[in-house]
DNA sequence: GTTAGCACTCAATCAAGGTGAGTGCTAACT
DNA sequence: AGTTAGCACTCACCTTGATTGAGTGCTAAC
C-alpha cells in the first residue's frame, strides 16, 4: 500500500486541524469539517492506513490520531515544493521592522521582536559570524590619566571596544600618534594575526612599551574567549499560552533553554549555505526538543559573514506563517546589512532604504 | 491584647517553618519542632490572638496558618535591626564573582547571575545611573568612506558608539583635529548641552557642516531615547522550581516582566539614598507583585552614580540569606567601580583588587 | 495561665460509575 | 472494488461519594 493523492489530501487536513487545535483528529472531524465527499469510516480506513505507514500516531485507542514526525516532514516538503508561500508577509514584516537604530544589538533585539510577535513563537536571532574580522582602524581615545579607550574598527563594522591602563601620561595627541602607527601596521589583519605582530611593532613604535603590553593582553584575552556574542530572543512568555506548555516540566526545559544563551545559539546556528532550514522533532537530535521544531533561515552582510534567524515553536507549528516570515525577515536583514557601512540604520534620516 | 516576647517568638517559628515549606503552620508542628515547651493547643490559643492581631491568615479553618505581609515586616525589620547577619556571604560572593570583565555589561551580567544562584531567586541588576553624564573626549574614527564612528568618552566611562555617515571624504587627520576641537569645545559639558551648543560651534569648526549635522542628529536622538540600559536578569528558570509557581498563570506574570526590561527596571530602580530597601509583597503597589517581596540594594561609581541590584522572590523569601548576599555584592560592585578608569576590571591582570 | 480532650471543618485523595469521542470490524450497498 | 452504515469496544475524562487527616475552637480540668 502506498501514498496516493487522496490518503495525502487527508493527511493534510489532519495536520492543519491538529496546528489549529493541538487535540488529536477523529476521523468524524475530517468527513464533516473539511468536506472530502467521504464518510468517516473511509476516512477511518485511510487514517488506519496512514498510520500504518508511520505518517500518524495514536496517543490511545480511543482517541483521534495526531501527526507524526514524518507527516510533517511531508507536508513541510510540499509546502516548500510549491513555493508558492514566499513573501506574503514581506509587508508586515517591512511594517514592523524598522531596522531603525544605531547599535547591532538594538536591530537584532527588534528583529527578535517582530519575528516572535508575528509567529507567536519562540525567535532567536544570531549577530552576523563567519570568518574572523579584519582590522580596519585602531584608536586609542584618551579617557583618563593612565587608561584609554582601545576602538577597533573591523571589516564587519563591529566595534570592539574595551578600556586599557597604563602606567604614566600620554598626550591625546602622542596617542594619536601611536594610533595612526598601528592602524598601519596592523589593518588588513585578523585579531589573531595582530596578536602575533604585535611585540614587533611594539619596537618599532618604542618607548610605550607598557601600553602596548596592555593592548597585546587585551587581544591576546579576545582571541581566546571572544566577545560573548549577544544573542537576542523574543516571545518567551508567548509560547507559554500554548496548550503543549500547561505542562511545568517542559515550561521548565524552555526556559533553561533560554537562559543558556550560548546553547541556544550554537542549536539554532545554521551551517552550510542553505537558506532555510527545517528541523521537526527528534530531527534536530537534541533530546529536550523532541516535541519542537526549529526553522532557520540566514542573513548575510555585505562582508559576506553570516547571521541566523530562527523561530522554535511545537511540532505542530504554523510552517507556512513562520517560513513566510523568516523568509522576510531574513531578506530584509540582508538588505540592512549589505552596505558598506556595516553597522546599521540609516544614520541620516532617510527614509529610503524602505524602498529601495 | 498586645504582641508580647512569646507571641513574637511563636509568630517568628511560624515565618520560619513557612519559608521553609511553603505550607500552612499548624500549631502542632510549632510545638514539637520548635521546642517552646508548649503545648500545641496553648500555640493555638496565641495564634488566634496573632491572627486577630493580623499577623497571621488563615487560608480555610482546618489548615495551618500562613505569616501575613505585615508578618513578614516585623519579622524583616527585626532582622535589620540586629543587624548581625551582614557579610556572612561575603566570602562566598567574592568567590563567585570575579568581576573580570572588561565590558560593564559583561559584569552586570556575572553579578547577576551570581545573586540568582546564590538565592535562588530572580535577580536584576541595573547598571549606574544618576545625573547626566558629563562628556570629556569626543573622537572620530574614521570607518569606511563617508562613514566615521563617533565614540563619546563620559565621565562615567561609560562610552556611547554609533557610526554616523556624511557627504564627501574626510581622511584621518582631519577627522582628528575635528575631534580634538570638537573635545575642546564640548567636554565638560552634558550631552543636552552639547547640543545646543554644537550649531555654534559648527559655525567656528567651518566646512564639515554635513558631518556635523549627522553628529547633531545622532546626539538629539541619544538624548530623546537614551541607549536603552542594558537589565541584567539571572535565576528566572530557578523561580519556577518553587511550588508558588507551579501556577501557570503566575509564571506567565513572571515571564512577561521579566520580558518587559525597562518596565523591570523602573520596579526594581531604587530611589533616595538609603541602602537598602525591602518591599514585602503589597508594599510594592505593583498589583501583579501581591506575592512577591522585591529586595534591593544599591552601588555606586566613583562618579557618584548610582546602581541597583535586586532580587525578586517570593513573600515568603530568605529574607536574611538575600540581605546578606545582596549587601555583598553592593560593596563588591562598589569597589569594582570606584576607580577612576570607570570601566570595569583590572585590565592588567594583577589580582590586587580580590584583597583590596 | 496551661493543657488535655473532643467535636467539627474542610482540602485532598481515591475508587466507582457514567459519558462520549473515537476506533476497528463486518456486512451491505453501489 | 471501493464506500458506507452499523455496532461493539476501548479508554480518557468527569462526576460523585466516601474516607482520611491535618488542623482548629472550645470546654473543662489541672
Amino acid at each position: 500500500m502506498a501514498m496516493d493523492d487522496r490518503k495525502f489530501r487527508i493527511l493534510q487536513a489532519i495536520i492543519d486541524d491538529y496546528i489549529l487545535t493541538a487535540e488529536p483528529v477523529g476521523s468524524r472531524t475530517i468527513s464533516k469539517k473539511y468536506d472530502m465527499g467521504l464518510s468517516s469510516a473511509t476516512i477511518r480506513n485511510e487514517m488506519s492506513d496512514l498510520e500504518e505507514l508511520g505518517y500518524l500516531d495514536q496517543p490511545h485507542v480511543s482517541a483521534g490520531r495526531v501527526p507524526s514526525a514524518k507527516a510533517y516532514r511531508l507536508y513541510v516538503d510540499q509546502l516548500l515544493e510549491q513555493g508558492t508561500l514566499r513573501n506574503l508577509d514581506e509587508e508586515t514584516v517591512r511594517a514592523h521592522f524598522t531596522g531603525r537604530a544605531h547599535q547591532m544589538e538594538d536591530i537584532i533585539d527588534q528583529a527578535a521582536q517582530v519575528l516572535s510577535t508575528m509567529t507567536n513563537y519562540l525567535a532567536v536571532v544570531l549577530p552576523p559570524s563567519g570568518r574572523p574580522p579584519v582590522i580596519r582602524n585602531i584608536q586609542l581615545v584618551p579617557v583618563a590619566t593612565g587608561s584609554a579607550l582601545v576602538v577597533i574598527v573591523t571589516d564587519t563594522g563591529i566595534v570592539r571596544d574595551t578600556v586599557i591602563r597604563y602606567n604614566g601620561q600620554l598626550s591625546s595627541d602622542t596617542l594619536y600618534a601611536i594610533s595612526q602607527a598601528l592602524t598601519q601596521e596592523l589593518s588588513g589583519k585578523t585579531l589573531p594575526e595582530a596578536l602575533e605582530v604585535l611585540p614587533e611593532v611594539s619596537r618599532r613604535v618604542g618607548d610605550n612599551a607598557d601600553l602596548l603590553r596592555s593592548l597585546s593582553g587585551f587581544l591576546g584575552e579576545r582571541k581566546e574567549k571572544g566577545r560573548k556574542p549577544h544573542v537576542a530572543v523574543g516571545g518567551t512568555s508567548r509560547m507559554l499560552t500554548l496548550p503543549e506548555y500547561s505542562d511545568m516540566e517542559r515550561v521548565r526545559n524552555l526556559l533553561s533553554l533560554v537562559e543558556a544563551r550560548d546553547r541556544l545559539a550554537s542549536i539554532v546556528r545554521q551551517n552550510g549555505n542553505v537558506q532555510f532550514t527545517v528541523r521537526i522533532g527528534p530531527e534536530s537530535g537534541i533530546p529536550e526538543m523532541e516535541n519542537c521544531s526549529i526553522v532557520t533561515a540566514t542573513y548575510s552582510t555585505y562582508s559576506g559573514q553570516q547571521g541566523t534567524i530562527g523561530v522554535i515553536g511545537p511540532t505542530r507549528m504554523q510552517y507556512q506563517k513562520v517560513i513566510s516570515v523568516l523568509s522576510s525577515m531574513g531578506q530584509q536583514l540582508t538588505e540592512l546589512f549589505g552596505h558598506e557601512d556595516g553597522h546599521a540604520g540609516p544614520g541620516d534620516s532617510s527614509d529610503e532604504r524602505r524602498h529601495s
